[in-house]
DNA sequence: TTCTAAATGAAAAACTTTTTCAATACGGAA
DNA sequence: TTCCGTATTGAAAAAGTTTTTCATTTAGAA
């Protein structure tokens, strides 16, 4: 058990959740990914530590988690939702819209940014999640490329 | 038509695709909205314009126009997916975990940011979403309020 | 106007998420 | 340690969402 999941536990306790099996499992499977992950493929990757998980466990647990602020909803590509631990010290990524090329991103200053928003909102901000949409070259040229033969298409024909 | 609408129209055609009533229907309806929409409320609103408009449709258009970088995916808190346009000058919203209370940012300066990533990534950037998690002041004081009652108990108990 | 490929709606299929409920297991008290 | 009460669990079913299929319609170029 490594310390991102010791203090997952913890703040659990904190709020008066049992630490079971199931979600120790689920805790250290998160604690483990480098992506966000669904529910589904979180069920898969905790199962190596609890055999016995249900889809549905998962579910509850990720709601708890979310609402203690300890998971982040992440919106992915294949149609269905990811979570990620909201732990500090992350990177972001940038994701192609066409073809769903991700890039990651070192480096992030946004504290100064967050630190006006709490002040302005009143809220505590326990983290944050910035998605970068863009084109990767791939799929710059491919779009250039069908602009300008349906260019081509409409001169030849004038 | 407003202006907004007009231009999403043009990048359709130019990328080869049809402009048809169902489809300006989306448009417009995507245009007048202030927030995010899943797929059903978009349909709903769209019928305004288009009372036959089905469901699928939108599905497909969502997806062309999230290839072409004009929607954005966004997690809503109901278990669906919203999409949002993909326009400059769009604001940010703080969102509290706990009772998904949300409040809007104005004011975001990513924009050096951004340019950095463009240039290290050699992505086109097409746009943002900036998701900030927090706990609102009313739920700052009720999860403050369980931890303490919990530990009264402890103490109770000793 | 005519033509053709792209686009459409409806129905069905495939998936994801939530609800229900009887059985289980955590963690406090003895 | 063992016992107990309650939170938690997995399985099944229900509800909701997204995708696929296919016959029909329609936009837009000739």
């Amino acid at each position: 058990m490594n310390a991102n999941m010791e203090t997952l536990a913890a703040q659990l306790r904190a709020h008066g959740h049992k630490l079971t099996r199931p979600r120790r499992a689920i805790l250290q499977a998160l604690a483990e990914a480098a992506k966000p992950l669904s529910p589904a493929e979180l069920q898969t990757r905790a199962r190596v530590f609890d055999a016995e998980l249900g889809l549905v466990t998962v579910y509850r647990t990720l709601e708890i988690m979310e609402e203690l602020g300890l998971v982040r909803p992440v919106h992915l590509a294949d149609g269905c939702h990811g979570y990620a631990l909201a732990t500090p010290g992350h990177t972001h990524h940038v994701v192609c819209q066409r073809c769903h090329a991700v890039v990651e991103i070192v480096g992030c200053d946004l504290g100064v940014f967050l630190e006006h928003v709490a002040a302005r909102t009143g809220y505590t901000i326990t983290g944050h999640w910035l998605e970068i949409a863009g084109l990767c070259a791939d799929c710059q040229r491919a779009l250039q490329e069908e602009a300008y033969t349906r260019e081509e298409n409409d001169h030849a024909a004038e």
